[in-house]
DNA sequence: TAACATTGCGTTCACGTGAACGCAATGTTA
DNA sequence: TAACATTGCGTTCACGTGAACGCAATGTTA
């Protein structure tokens, strides 16, 4: 059976008050009975019980703030039933979680609805920041009042935040470089398509792409890296000049979106299936080009993860005193074929 | 803020008592009144506080009993480390988690230790079963006197078992031929290996495998499923056989242990590389050989959902009366190379 | 030295629930 | 009709904790 408060002042000689002083740290103590119930705590096995905290805490109950956008894409899908998953669970513990979604991810805006839900209460929040001096500033704002912030799927490394959670993207281009290797044919070119070279995940995935490429098949030679900005009809016209520009084009990787601009082109010129394709992200037209064989991998994100461990991570923090044990939570990295999808 | 059962039995003019009679379904109530206060609950949209019931119930805590091998492999640390995991989970709302390993799941042994766990006041199982008919009986008989019996990792369907939680094997048999078909070269044969073919898992996955890649390659020739019993001298055996009967052999599937003696023929024929091969499960010996490049990947389960998921859907079920949602569940087909390991 | 602050403890209240008990009104049996 | 059972409710207790309060002993200030 477990071990409480009372059977630890029971053993101690002391009322249950002072042992509840002692282990919160709480002072109005004297320091050698503190540490001698401490002691005793670990000796025994004290393990606080969640249910009797919770009840006690309902009077003033830990409330976590979460930001996020209200794009419909089946990520963000997935990232909101994380956020909901963990919400009902920290509910039933007498905890309150408020759910912000903005339409767009608009630096004044989101410091706007951050400082709105201080206002409402919170003491936590979690957050998709952009990489903004003044939502950073609001976030060592927030830190210096006690009120962590955990951002995850983006991060912004320099700011005071708790944690972040999210992918290592570094390690995400690998992943699409290994699968690349295996699947390119003898000798070839690749093309290598970012997203914007601002953004710090896009710059390291093809970094990670790259590099670990070159390792892996020095019979392939890797073309200069080429910029469509997100943008479809530039990453049609890229891949439709690399196209006619070498004629043993095998393989693109796409960190970002683009995807229907380079099968659009590969379609035009009947290369479909000829040229390997890999890339990022499981929106909705990436799945349905993967189950329509026409790219042959997609590196995803454990979009789950990313909207329960924040809360979670957070509860924590505010309802048990746990710290994160890591800075950077990365998420698993999950390789989907049309197979196993879903 | 969340609707309590006073604040239920104040709208309804009747004590808390009545309310949780009608709410629990304890009867000694009438019928009116309590059908009144469930839709008068349903429209205010109560939600049991977990907190309250896991203090009220820790006088008569709900205990889960988990038998489990004892196997160190990394599968199994990792079912342990999620059963483990969900037992803080539950044990800090004053349930009770009882783990007991036994080294080999052989029936007469694991039915001695079901026996024992409901002794000790188990009132809800999880385990690995084995085929066997008295391992079933045991299982029904636990139903029939209301210990739920939740299967993981292997399963026995006739049973009445609450659920099962484990991997679907005809789907990752399909998964590996998917892989298969995108790495193996222009025309050839691809071996497959099986372990027993009585188990049932072992069936699947060559079924799955060989109708998928029929399916997906018509210049591959699939050669006679060759059974290696889970033993690697008779695996190396079959390999090297085959290797000098077809010099056109292009890739191998094993759904079970093997693999070792089909690298150690690969290396010894230098074949290595030039050889697609393709297994499952994330042993160490397996992942060695993954990193090493000698195999090309391997289908993972999640090992820690498998442990985790059995305990909480026992606590669900005894704590909250929540049905699993469905009777099969299949925990992620990972897709694994040497990048995205761990 | 009087007035007040701090230290170091014990005690009480409240949180929401399930189980057990109480008890009047009504029904059932011999 | 007397003895007992059941129905239909209300009431109380207990679970473990954090916060607030109480209060004597000791320290500090003017």
């Amino acid at each position: 059976m477990a071990v409480t408060l009372q059977q630890i002042a029971e053993v101690a000689g002391v009322s249950r008050g002072t042992v509840d002083r002692a282990l919160n740290n709480r002072g109005r103590i004297n320091p050698e009975v503190a540490d001698n119930i401490r002691k005793l705590a670990n000796k025994m096995g004290y393990q606080p019980n969640r249910a009797g905290r919770a009840l006690a805490m309902s009077k003033m109950p830990v409330t976590i703030g979460v930001l996020i956008q209200a794009a419909k894409t089946p990520f963000m899908e997935g990232v909101l039933n994380g956020v909901i998953e963990a919400k009902a669970e920290v509910e039933s513990l007498g905890a309150r979680v408020l759910i912000k979604t903005i339409n767009d991810m608009d630096a004044t805006k989101a410091i706007e609805e951050m400082q709105n839900l201080k206002e409402e209460g919170c003491n936590g929040l979690a957050i998709v920041p952009v990489d903004d001096e003044y939502m950073k500033n609001m976030i060592d704002k927030f830190a210096e009042e006690d009120i962590p912030v955990v951002t995850f799927n983006s991060d912004i490394e320099e700011s005071k935040r708790l944690c972040f959670v999210g992918q290592d993207t570094f390690r995400s281009g690998k992943v699409a470089a290994g699968l690349m290797a295996e699947i390119l044919p003898e000798s070839g070119k690749v093309l290598v398509i970012s997203g914007y070279p601002t953004i710090y995940g896009h710059r390291n995935r093809t970094k990670g792409f790259t590099r670990e490429l070159k390792n892996l098949r020095n019979d392939i030679k890797i073309l200069d890296i080429q910029y469509a900005f997100d943008d479809d009809q530039m990453a049609e016209k890229i891949t439709k000049g690399m196209i006619s520009e070498y004629n043993d084009l095998a393989g693109i990787y796409i960190t970002a979106s683009g995807v229907h601009g380079v099968c659009n082109a590969l379609e035009e010129q009947g290369m479909l299936n000829k040229i390997k394709v890999i890339s990022n992200d499981l929106t909705e037209q990436n799945i349905r080009y993967l189950e329509e064989g026409k790219i042959n991998f997609l590196i995803g994100q454990d979009s789950y993860e990313q909207g329960y461990q924040p809360v979670m991570l957070l509860f924590d923090k505010l309802f048990d005193s746990k710290e994160p044990e890591k800075e950077f939570i990365y998420t698993e990295i999950v390789i989907k074929t049309k197979y196993n999808l879903v």
